[in-house]
DNA sequence: GTTAGTGCAAATCCTTTGCAAGCCG
DNA sequence: CGGCTTGCAAAGGATTTGCACTAAC
């Protein structure tokens, strides 16, 4: 049996203090995203309930995955590999690296990527998103 | 009269060096992308053939944007602040500014954000791409 | 019981494709 | 002629929405 980094009742007491009412959908989707899941997509999503959950409607994947992403305890990325959005349970400021081989996707802490924007440029930068592409050797 | 980057002549030229067969649809959307438009999306170039083409279907816009594209004359950036492609007659490597007021993009070139990846990744990294968000100040 | 959540199907948005007709070398 | 281009309309993938049904406070 596959552990899981939050047992049920503490995914569902997350829910509730986020205020997100903890319904049994609810629970099992912030299960898979918020745990078991790296850069799931609405379809992984939806894959992994029709496994895991008795009847679970792509309406309400998108709605939960919404839902969550309002309440501040998930983040969605657009990233320009494709055209599906990514959820990530790193709600932290972070930046990703595709593995153009794989596909797979990693995060990189700030500290990992240092983004200096150069003086001179007179704008307010509120946000810096960086993406970087390559060969990941772990 | 708007003053365009370059004449009609020198588009067809650019188009046939590229290995593009200059059709006359080709050099309006080429006139449109690679001079005036800043970074418009298809959508962009429909409307403006509309104006200025007697008549050019969506199916050739994205048909031409894709040529353009291979053929190295344009570049093609799917930004996360937009589900749709924006075209970039700057097919130098550059990095992005967004005005969260405004909507519009603006090019950064890569001196003027420097990123550096931090020793300790073991990754190969062969593409940078950054997207900065804020007020743009001018 | 009232409000909020779910499921289904249909709708929407952006983009691609199939195919018949047109144009160019 | 023969193949590349075009236009139309239909298909496609991802996501959203309308609405009746059900479940939670």
């Amino acid at each position: 049996m596959k552990t899981s980094c939050l047992a049920p009742r503490e995914i569902e007491e997350r829910l509730s203090t986020a205020g997100v009412r903890p319904t049994a959908q609810r629970i099992a989707i912030a299960q898979f995203v918020l745990c078991e899941a790296k850069h799931p997509t609405a379809d992984d999503v939806k894959r992994w309930t029709d496994k895991n959950f008795p009847k679970l409607s792509m309406a309400t994947v998108y709605n939960t995955l919404s839902v969550l992403v309002k309440a501040g305890l998930l983040r969605e990325f657009r990233l320009s590999h494709s055209t599906k959005v990514v959820y990530d349970h790193n709600i932290e400021s972070h930046h990703h690296f595709l593995d153009e081989k794989t596909g797979k996707l990693y995060d990189l802490s700030p500290d990992e990527v240092e983004v200096e924007v150069k003086p001179g440029k007179r704008a307010k930068v509120r946000q810096v998103e960086v993406l970087l592409r390559g060969e990941w050797e772990g």
